[in-house]
DNA sequence: TCGATGAAACTACAGCTGTAGTCAATAGCG
DNA sequence: CGCTATTGACTACAGCTGTAGTTTCATCGA
């Protein structure tokens, strides 16, 4: 089980996990664009994930860098089976079907879909 | 943009989803298995719904009957909606991908999501 | 009629979240 | 060697969430 990781704290991991390990400041750079966050907000949102272990620090002279603890994948996996157990029942048909219904799949998502599934069982 | 509505929220959502009018009582009654709420608890529960206007409430005497204003479809597809773009980018394909990768997916649920797709191609 | 009972309204309170300001140490520059 | 800029640590604070206690008001039975 991971520890909760709120939104803002997602953000900085999708950072991390796309390169890692990074300075405070390097990673506020990063998010400066998606939202507007001081420095000093990153570095909480840093200092909280480490202290939940999610993330780890290395120092580096006077700085620390920061690195993920948890693979995005273990981490999406724990997400979306509390996300489909609470809302769907805990099967996938229904999310996919409502997704469907609710036209939030493209002719293009209905083929790529096919496609994996075709691969999945081969 | 329905309002958000927290974990517990939805706890009694579900319960209004599945039979309305319900007095608080009743509600209380029907969510007791699950979670071990006072009857205090769920009224609390039920003021926060209906001040966000997710609920209806309907004098029925010297108490209140509670309807959901909000159809469950409504509010999945857009609760789908933003986990997808947040986990996911939006797509829904590396969705499934991951949760076949996660071994979420048996083989009958393969074959159902296949006989989905093909309804909704036809 | 009056007290007990049941219902809603109001109040509480700690923990989490988003967002940041301030402080203290340190290190590099002049 | 002393000042300035950088960096992490500590502090803040309002709004949301989970979980309820307390108060007040109306009503039903004796």
């Amino acid at each position: 089980m991971v520890e909760r990781i709120s939104d803002a704290e997602h953000e900085i991991m999708e950072v991390l996990w796309q390169r890692a390990p990074l300075t405070a400041t390097e990673v506020a750079d990063r998010v400066a664009d998606a939202r507007g966050w001081s420095l000093q907000t990153v570095k909480t949102l840093l200092s909280r994930l480490a202290a939940k272990a999610v993330i780890g620090t290395e120092r580096d002279g006077r700085r620390f860098l920061y690195s993920p603890l948890v693979e995005r994948d273990t981490y999406l996996a724990g997400v979306s089976r509390k996300f489909v157990d609470r809302l769907f029942g805990g099967k996938v048909t229904p999310l996919v079907a409502h997704l469907a219904e609710a036209d939030e799949l493209s002719d293009d998502d209905i083929r790529e879909i096919e496609e994996l599934l075709r691969e999945l069982k081969g």
